[in-house]
DNA sequence: ATGGTAGCCCTGCTA
């Protein structure tokens, strides 16, 4: 089982570049965030033609909105937390549907802009309400796994210069606090278990200063799964690749880079 | 050269 994440910034700019990069990399399941896409236009034949489901949470499309594309089944989706749809405060975060015996959920997480704005505060509220619908709705003795873009890095080795950070969102305390809050409730952050001794690797790279080629990246696109999971881990990678211009491409990249990591498959 | 880019949409906002 291949599950992936992804953070296309506008499913409409990027189409063409997530169906040839489904096609490449061949996830089971993908999940998106930032598709920017209204419910009703979202191109549910262009992956169908592909052999996903979808499941698709847009809000107004302006900004965020988060999907999940699977072949491996898609049951009992819902979005937002639970309670009301849009009880994510109708900004289109949080997508979670079952997927070939995993509860897979798409989410992303708010930017938080600045620390100490209230935009910083919302993001820890948002995160705080996680744990609780974790808690509340959930069982960690069950396969689960999160997927998305946390706007956070979990360490200071998941940037490229933590002395480029002081003071910034992403690697704050409070919010890395609320982050492991999440694991204590019995997650893995599936690619640091299995690449506990390298830096990163980065999932984002601002589009300006020539960033991408620098190095000055974060890791910040994670797959957090619950133990059940983590005994499945077989290997994991960041599609750099997918970062890259392309020399005949003709719209960009996005500026995160799809996060893979692959199960071992249940042998029946 | 106090910068840079991308995507959305009303020329500014969000990342």
């Amino acid at each position: 089982m291949r599950i992936a994440t992804w953070n296309v910034n506008s499913l409409r700019a990027r189409l063409e570049r997530v169906t040839t990069w489904l096609a490449d990399a061949q996830p089971d399941v993908c999940c998106l965030q930032e598709t920017k896409c209204d419910d009703e236009a979202f191109p549910v034949m262009a992956f169908s033609a592909l052999g996903y489901e979808c499941a698709f949470h847009g809000g107004n499309g302006r900004w965020n909105g988060v999907a999940i594309l699977s072949r491996a089944g898609l049951e009992d989706e819902r979005a937002g937390f639970s309670g009301a749809l849009g009880a994510d405060g109708d900004e289109a975060r949080l997508l979670t549907a079952r997927c070939g015996g995993i509860l897979v959920s798409s989410l992303y997480v708010p930017n938080g802009r600045a620390v100490g704005s209230e935009h910083y505060a919302a993001k820890l509220a948002w995160l705080q309400r996680l744990r609780q619908e974790l808690v509340s709705s959930c069982d960690a003795a069950q396969p689960l796994a999160l997927c998305g873009d946390f706007n956070i890095a979990p360490e200071d080795r998941d940037v490229w210069d933590i002395n480029q950070f002081a003071g910034a969102t992403h690697v704050s305390a409070p919010e890395r606090r609320e982050l492991q809050s999440l694991l204590d409730w019995g997650l893995v952050d599936a690619v640091r278990r299995l690449r506990p001794d390298e830096d990163g690797p980065f999932s984002w790279w601002d589009y300006r200063a020539g960033a991408f080629h620098k190095g000055w990246g974060m890791r910040i696109d994670l797959v957090l799964v619950t133990r059940p999971l983590e005994s499945r881990l077989q290997s994991a990678y960041v599609d750099r690749e997918a970062r890259k211009k392309g020399i005949k491409a003709v719209t960009q990249p996005s500026d995160h880079a799809p996060v893979v990591v692959d199960l071992v498959d249940l042998v029946d």
